[in-house]
DNA sequence: GATACCAATTTGGGATACCAATTTGGTATC
DNA sequence: GATACCAAATTGGTATCCCAAATTGGTATC
C-alpha cells in the first residue's frame, strides 16, 4: 500500500481512536516524523481528512475537530434525511434479504463482545442498511455522517440499558423493511436517530468538564 | 491568493465549462505548465477535486469524470432528499423574508440574460434555496450535487419553454414557502427535481452521439 | 513590572530532484 | 506482416530543499 493511504489510514484511526485529542493541533512535520513519511504523503492525507471534517484548518496550521454539539445536532436532521430516503428505496426493492445480513451483524454482539465492536458495528448497522438501497450517494453521505459522529459516539457515556434500547431499534427497523412497511420503517428509523442525538448531546453535555479535563475541545451548541 | 487555491479554482472552471471534455486524461505535468504552477498546488488540487467528483482516478492517473447517466439518476434521488428536508426546515422558520432575495434572483433573468446566467442562477436556486434552512450538511449536500450535475445540465438541449416550466416551478416554491406550507412546497420541489431528471436525462439520451462527436464520454444509464 | 521590539525558530506553501512503474516506439525475428 | 522484445520517454509517488510569514523568546526601555 501506498504510504499516502498509509499516513492517511493511520492519521485517520489515531484521530477517530481519540489518540490525538479534539481540538489538538497538528503539524505537517510532527505527523511526517511520527509516520515516517515525507510531507507530500503527509499533505495528501490531511487534504483528505479535512474533507471528512476529521481536520480543520486552523489559521496556517491544522487542528484536529473539536467535538461540536451545534454541528451534532445538525448530523441529525442530516442524517434523517438521507437514511429515510435510503431505507424507503431498500423497503421498496424485490429483494430485501440481505437485511439478514445486517441482522446478523447485530446478533453478533453480545455480553462479551468488546464496547469497541459494539460501537463500530452500531455504525456499521447505519451505513450498511443505506448500501442496501444502491444509491452510492445516499449510501456515501450516511457513510461521513457516521464518521462525523464517531468520536462523540465513542465519548458518550452509555449504559447497559441504552445499548439495549438501541439494540431493539434497530430490530424493530429490520422487521419493518422486511415487511416491506416504508412507513413504519421510516417512522422508527427517525425516532431512532432523533433519540439518538438527544442520548448523545445530553451525555456530552453532562460530562463536559470530564472532557476538557482530558484536553477534549468540545464546543457548545 | 495561494497558487494552490488558484490552480484548483481555475482547473475547476475549465472542466465545469467543458474546456476539458469528460472523459479527458490529466496529467500532473500538463497541469503545472498550463497553469505555471508546480506539482504540489497541482496535486492539492487534483485531491480537491476528486472530492468533488469532477475527476477521478484512472489506474495511476487521473481523468476528467465522465458524463455518467446513471450517476444523475442517483443523484436525483439524492436531492430530493436533502432538498425537500432543507425546505421543511426553511417552511418552519419564524423569518422566511430572505425568500425575496431568491425570487429578486429568479426575476432578474429575462430575454436578454445570456445563456450561462440563467444556468448559474437556475442552480444557486436550489443552493440559496437550501442555504435557508441554515443546516450547513444539507447545504453543502446540495451544492455539491448541483456541481456534479452542473456540466450535464449546461450540456442538456435546453428550449425556451422548459427554461420558462423551470422558472415557473421554482416561484411555485417559493410561494408555497412564503405561505409556510410545507408540504406542498416540498410536493413541487420533488415534482420539480424528478421532472428535471427526466428531461436532462433524456435530452443527454437522444443526444448523446452529439456528444460522442464532440469527444465527451458518456455512460449509459 | 509592563511593554515594545528584535532575532531566532518554526511552520506551511511551493519548487524540484529522484525513483519505480508504466507506456510507448521502434526493431529484430520469425 | 505479425509479433515478441527491448530501450527510451513519460508519469505519478516520494523526498528534500527553499522561502516567506508567523510564532516565539528574550531583551532593552520606560
Amino acid at each position: 500500500m501506498s504510504q499516502m493511504q498509509n499516513v492517511e489510514r493511520q492519521l485517520r484511526e489515531m484521530i477517530l481512536g481519540l489518540e490525538i485529542g479534539p481540538g489538538e493541533r497538528l503539524t505537517e512535520r510532527w505527523i511526517e516524523s511520527r509516520f515516517g513519511a515525507s510531507r507530500t504523503p503527509v499533505r495528501a492525507a490531511l487534504l483528505r481528512l479535512e474533507t471528512e471534517g476529521l481536520i480543520c484548518r486552523d489559521g496556517r496550521g491544522w487542528t484536529v475537530s473539536p467535538i461540536n454539539l451545534a454541528e451534532l445536532e445538525q448530523i441529525a436532521v442530516y442524517r434523517e434525511a438521507v437514511e429515510v430516503a435510503a431505507l424507503r428505496l431498500t423497503c421498496a426493492l424485490e429483494d430485501r434479504s440481505a437485511v439478514d445480513v445486517i441482522e446478523a451483524m447485530l446478533d453478533s454482539c453480545d455480553a462479551a463482545t468488546p464496547r469497541e465492536e459494539w460501537h463500530r458495528i452500531g455504525m456499521d448497522f447505519h451505513i450498511e442498511l443505506a448500501r442496501l438501497s444502491g444509491n452510492e450517494f445516499l449510501f456515501r453521505a450516511v457513510r461521513d455522517a457516521m464518521t462525523r459522529l464517531s468520536r462523540a459516539r465513542w465519548l458518550e457515556i452509555r449504559d447497559e440499558a441504552a445499548l439495549g434500547r438501541a439494540w431493539a431499534e434497530h430490530h424493530a427497523i429490520l422487521a419493518a423493511v422486511r415487511a416491506g412497511d416504508a412507513d413504519e420503517a421510516a417512522r422508527r428509523l427517525s425516532a431512532h436517530i432523533v433519540g439518538s442525538r438527544d442520548r448523545l448531546v445530553a451525555s456530552l453535555h453532562n460530562d463536559r468538564r470530564g472532557l476538557r479535563a482530558r484536553g477534549f475541545a468540545v464546543v457548545a451548541a
